[in-house]
DNA sequence: TTTACATCTCAGTGTAAAATGATACACTAT
DNA sequence: ATAGTGTATCATTTTACACTGAGATGTAAA
């Protein structure tokens, strides 16, 4: 496989824009210090909201928010269970997440 | 290795803060679709300014606002060569991107 | 029931970042 | 020199998005 060589003269004004939306969006949802915090502690296991709020020093319905965009991302899941159903237990969904950073890694790779 | 269970009663209300800042800051470059396309483009080699401006549909100036982002982010890099050095040509830091996607990678990963 | 708690939704607001416009700089050609 | 390209910088306008506030929904305890 050659390596091509530095351009001399003939400029090239007709290249192809490439296609990057689904990396932009993708790397828009990890854009936000919030939404990232959230799918790194979800590393480690479901966490409910209030959790994440108090952790992160963030309002619920701050957090709601953000959980709404990944869920519809389809990188998180949410689930009730336990004693006390109120609580909302969101979990990641760890393919999902890795099609993400493939996503990503089609520009950067 | 065992897999912890789902969480039952006990809320965890002091959980820490997962540090992130590397991993958005990286993430917000790569959420703009310029900049992602610049990164793109520059995989198949080096590209100059108004080759970039005419691929994406965009203004110089703009192409160059982008780009100086991705200089200070060390992404990229600017050398003029060829027969007529007005023009500016950008080619990819390899193993920075590769850094930036494992940072992005310390998240979704 | 009623009250309280946990979460969700959504419209409105404020702010940060992208695009623009004007200008300056670097280089080439005449 | 002078004019003309290509690119960079920066102030300003514009736009997108995160946060807020208020209210709705769902669940649990009194």
């Amino acid at each position: 496989m050659l390596r091509e060589l530095p351009v001399l003269q003939d400029l090239r004004m007709t290249l192809p824009a490439p296609d990057v939306t689904a990396a932009t969006t993708t790397a828009a949802l990890l854009a936000d210090p919030i939404r990232a915090s959230i799918l790194r502690m979800l590393r480690d296991g479901p966490v409910c909201v209030c959790e994440i709020a108090a952790a992160l020093g963030a309002r619920e319905n701050n957090i709601s928010n953000h959980l709404a965009r990944l869920r519809d991302a389809g990188l998180v899941r949410a689930s009730r269970f336990g004693v006390d159903t109120r609580r909302v237990y969101y979990e990641r969904d760890d393919e999902a997440c890795l099609r993400a950073l493939d996503l990503v890694g089609d520009v950067l790779r």
